[in-house]
DNA sequence: ATGAAAGCGCTAACAG
DNA sequence: CTGTTAGCGCTTTCAT
């Protein structure tokens, strides 16, 4: 392995010239020299070791990012942002699967911790705050992303959930339904939450009586969809639209839909939060809140950055990334609007 | 920061035998020592630095893994299978987006030599080798992955797309079909070359006859396998099925057929490669070739470990993973044979 | 069974 | 403008 020494062998100077010319300081270098030294940095190949930086100066450009799963497609959008800006500020990601166990995130955090990351991306796993609280103690900059975990002051960065349900819902109310059911998931973390809320708010602002009923808890994916939607059909008065915590749900209950003989959008609304990209196509039927996934990898990656710099920028300034309704045209033309009662 | 110095005073011993004990070797301690030790290292809550010992070790258990874009959902689960097993073998692994660029990815190789890393999982983004050579040239151990370029010797781990484009079109043929298109794409990667020769080969194999026509070249993404669609269609003689280079692709066509007022399979049949894990559930008549992603993922990595440890395999030994054919029950009958003619 | 010390490749302070 | 040197936190060889 070449090192520093050897360029500056060839290059006739000491070794700390060539660190002078690399880092283009702290001290000025003679424009003759700096040529013969960068002649010898090319003739040999030569890259500085980031090990060696790394433990002189007592800090690294590495990032480490834990998240449950790069498989779900809404992660691995937000994984694109960060690791897109993490490389704009020459800044290295080391990527870590919780596979939803906290377990699994703590070992992380210690290896992370070993690798003496300068911060952390933490997409949680559960609702506990200890890999969290692990990382603050050791002083490592943390930001959470996506979940909002309740009963602590943390730094993070989430989606307008509640203004997404609200959205949604308002949406079907507008489309002239009344019975509006709502796939939720198992309530632990707080975005699920706050979707319900915003649910629960279009309904009490529209006047429409709020039936506890027609709210059921799912899961994350298809069949949990396939199953809520056949738990709400069986009741004596079922909904005519549905508000699914996430559009794999959706795409479950249009499937369940489907086989009850119903054709969406003409005898039923659904509307989903959007985790899949390819659900655009893969299924136009489908009504969708957008959450801007790859900001909220920028901005959470940008707000760590500042945080590691040492800014300490307030948490408060950082109101919840905007969500969008996308009506899709699934067969060319809007939905239609729906007969009242 | 705590480091072992400290660990060595709190415990009133020499810092080597911190360094004996956290290795459990090379030289043996006493129990009585050995249990003052992991008092201290509890106490202090050490955490030795990787940064250190990678200096001083000269070698890192550190993967680089330059791949074109983790939304694409194939390369997540490749991801997945990458991180799983490099975790299992205590490395850690840094995400490096190529997004399709060489530029960029010659830019990660200078960064992951920064970073000294033991080895390299490479997905390529282009026909290019430039960023392996450079890879083999300083000497990194680098796995080539689903991707095999030609034109020179490399280290790769594919999948078995010949056998996955015979498999494709022997079953078109079982169900009938005589004249079967195929949507390419822009053929530079030998995979893509591979799934066409096995379309060629089941051809030949029933004795049907070629038409170069029936093969359009594509893309990547739905609107290729609509544009594909419409051109096949507008042929005098149009196909009666449809073999695509990947499923999103298949999708597309899906979609155009939908809007031709053909139904699936009944009137057409369109088949796949896997890139979307979750086209079983958002297209069900579809049929698809599966590949062994995960295992992809796992067996370039434990390819790679072998590389870093000097095992130097032979690449012969190593052939093409095995893919399936996965018929999907789609609104819960098989694909219905078709009258031949 | 343990302590002392060299040295990995850098950065930056100190000395010319 | 440039050379010399201390030291980052470890591993391991050489002493004891």
């Amino acid at each position: 392995m070449v090192t520093r020494n050897d360029v500056a062998r060839l290059a006739g100077v000491s070794p700390a010239l060539v660190s002078y010319v690399l880092n283009n300081g702290p001290r000025p270098v003679s424009e003759k020299t700096r040529l013969r030294v960068l002649k010898a940095i090319r003739d040999l190949d030569y890259q500085p070791s980031a090990v060696a930086r790394n433990l002189r100066l007592q800090r690294t450009s590495t990032l480490g990012l834990i998240l449950p799963d790069t498989q779900n497609p809404y992660f691995s959008e937000v994984t694109r942002g960060i690791e897109w800006i993490a490389f704009e500020n020459d800044y290295t990601v080391i990527l870590c699967h919780s596979g939803y166990s906290m377990e699994r995130e703590l070992q992380y955090v210690n290896a992370l911790r070993a690798q003496r990351v300068a911060g952390v991306i933490w997409i949680p796993a559960t609702a506990s705050l200890e890999p969290y609280n692990r990382l603050v103690k050791f002083g490592v900059p943390t930001v959470l992303l996506d979940r909002f975990i309740p009963g602590q002051k943390v730094t993070a960065v989430v989606a307008d959930n509640l203004r997404g349900g609200y959205l949604a819902t308002q949406y079907l109310i507008q489309l002239g339904h009344q019975r509006i059911g709502a796939i939720s998931r198992p309530v632990d973390l707080s975005h699920s939450q706050g979707r319900i809320q915003g649910y629960l708010a279009a309904l009490r602002e529209a006047g429409l009586p709020i039936d506890e009923r027609l709210i059921v808890p799912g899961g994350y994916w298809l069949e949990n969809g396939r199953k809520a939607f056949e738990q709400l059909m069986t009741l004596e008065d079922p909904p005519t639209a549905l508000f699914a915590y996430n559009d794999i749900m959706a795409i479950g209950a249009l499937r369940a839909a489907h086989q009850h003989g119903l054709k969406i959008p003409d005898d039923f609304s659904i509307i989903g939060f959007d985790n899949i990209p390819e659900a655009d196509f893969t299924s136009p039927a489908l009504t969708t809140i957008s959450q801007p996934k790859f900001d909220m990898g920028r901005t959470g990656t940008e707000l760590l950055l500042r945080l590691i710099s040492g800014e300490n920028p307030s948490v408060e300034s950082l109101p919840p990334l905007d969500v969008d309704l996308i009506v899709r045209e699934s067969t060319g033309k809007a939905p239609s609007k729906r007969q009242a009662g």
